[in-house]
DNA sequence: CGCTGTCGTGAAACCGATTTCATGGGGGTT
DNA sequence: AACCCCCATGAAATCGGTTTCACGACAGCG
């Protein structure tokens, strides 16, 4: 559109100045060790001078390797709903830079396994993927096989052997559950997520854990199923309310339905935490400014992020991976 | 790394295939209009059958255009602060992935004008920049000046050419203070935000601005600076309270700050909206799940990061293009 | 002392698209 | 009918690095 300022150095120009080849000047800027010292000194002090920066496209061209990860998000309105992808992505995208990689940012329907989205990843655009969000895992299963690294944020399903991350959320609502019981409560129940999803069902299954730990089982009425939102966790408060097993403990998959259920046990007259102990999970915010503020379990986003991004540097390296389990921490407030 | 499925079809395998030049297949990929319409059907034909991508390297070698647009978000904490960037970001993308361009996702310190974001942003790796949170000026007229499209999220300071995008702070503020008003609050406070930021110091005139709309000047005491965070917004309503003005109305910068300031009331031993009505500003989830659930001034945010893409996409088509302010709109709920 | 193996190096091919430039044909003008 | 101009088209140059390959020098070996 307008005209750059300086017209960029080039590798000839570079090769001139420092009195050597083009090729012993890309074979310096790639860190060929087998390079005489003295001429590396000398590319590096003319590249320094002359202020030079690599063409990306040029070198992506001719190397076949974009030094592009993308990071794919499924735009199904999750992304609204979730917090956390932001928060996670700027750890990605700190991590990769520090890499000399690039993030770019792939929102799209996810959907077809022939989509836009799809078709571009297996264009060869990228060097590596990172998912989040994992739906499908037709398309994810694809990529791998053809080779391309893929990381993904979140537990998939199955035995799959895909690289992931995530936090402990199994272990998260295992602490969670047995704090309520130290703290006294008889009859802890629990509001799930999509337990659909792998994160819902192991929140579920870190309740469940508790009861056995402690030598019981829990029974099937203290499990109500909600789907994450403020709504649902009223909701189904309500229903464990009616069900009258004198529940005085609740563990609630995330802050939000935490909050909803607040809302329902205080319509029901009853208070928290005196008459019913609740404990979250995500240490959002809210779980801070709410009143009663909510005991949650934090799980470390910022880490996660950058957990991805280090499995991604890694994995390109040719090196094996293995997935990472994240710990979490309880956050003990008012409400628990 | 591993072998890639097929090998990508080229040029050189479809203009064969059709019978044409290379250049008249580029040509026809490039909606070049010139193309007599028999050969235009005869590559689109080949280029469908042969599932052909363009490679986005190549091109942008030979074209001297990145189609890369970076968005640029200063890694100074804020990024865990402000809930709305990934859902803005994710709204630029999927505006510019429609007009074939990809999303970079610059997450890093923006300090320096001689920082590696700026170095890489001079260095053309893109066509086009779109700033978050705009602290620093400098870079960004330097590179408008270079003749780079930029495009910025939020009003920035003083009269500068920059095109930017943002919410009608000012409207919302105004309209806010005026819903209290309209309510019979004949005091009505403000705990601003940060005023440094234009954000937030167009929410306070907006409220001044009710004040003279009603004939009167706001008494400066009714002004509290906060920063936004729930605390301050807990602080600064206790300073207001105890000023004694017989505050009867608060319009907080945000839902934060609303919440906080309501916890001050509550402490006090006031009721909201009876004896204090309270507006945010945002229309965070928070707004509706806190209780009492809080009047607040929504932005489209969605809307905001669409807008920010299509600007840009106006922008490197050559157009002039004017800044855009989107309307807000008021949701009433409890508080007020 | 000559032969082989290794290592650093440069020339040149190459990556895959875009774009310039030359060409030839067709339509319009006088 | 001769001339011009315009337009569609293909050949070829080009973008800026990377990588292969061949070459010469030098060290080690017998």
């Amino acid at each position: 559109m307008a005209a750059q300022a300086k017209p960029r150095a080039t590798y000839s120009e570079i090769a001139k100045a420092a009195g050597v080849s083009e090729a012993t000047v890309s074979r310096v800027l790639n860190g060929d060790p087998r390079v005489n010292p003295d001429r590396v000194a000398a590319v590096q002090k003319v590249v320094e001078e002359l202020g030079y920066k690599r063409h990306r496209a040029a070198a992506a061209l001719a190397s076949g390797r974009s030094n592009l990860i993308a990071i794919v998000i499924d735009d199904d309105l999750s992304v609204f709903s979730d917090p956390f992808w932001a928060t996670i992505s700027s750890g990605v995208s700190r991590v990769l830079m520090q890499n000399e990689l690039q993030t770019l940012l792939l929102v799209a329907s996810v959907d077809s396994v022939d989509g836009p989205v799809a078709h571009y990843l297996q264009g060869g655009e990228v060097d590596g993927a990172i998912f989040f969000q994992l739906h499908k895992e037709t398309l994810v299963k694809r990529l791998a096989k053809q080779g391309m690294p893929v990381v993904i944020s979140g537990t998939p399903h199955g035995s799959s052997d895909f690289v992931y991350v995530d936090s402990d959320n199994f272990g998260g609502a295992l602490q969670a559950t047995k704090h309520l019981m130290a703290q006294g409560c008889k009859r802890v129940a629990t509001i799930t997520g999509d337990t659909v999803a792998t994160a819902g069902n192991q929140r579920l299954e870190g309740f469940l854990q508790a009861y056995r730990e402690r030598g019981t089982v829990a029974n099937k009425n203290l499990i109500a199923h909600g789907d994450y939102s403020f709504e649902s966790g009223k909701e189904q408060m309500r229903v464990l309310l009616e069900r009258d097993l004198g529940v005085d403990g609740l563990f609630a998959a995330n802050d939000l339905m935490a909050i909803g259920a607040i809302a329902a046990i205080e319509e029901a007259g009853l208070s928290v935490p005196n008459d019913i102990k609740v404990v979250g999970f995500d240490d959002s915010i809210m779980a801070q400014t709410s009143r009663p503020s909510i005991t949650s379990v934090r799980q470390d986003i910022v880490r996660l992020g950058e957990t991805l991004g280090e499995l991604m540097i890694r994995k390109l390296a040719g090196e094996e991976i293995e997935p990472v389990i994240l710990p979490t921490e309880l956050v003990v407030r008012e409400s628990a």
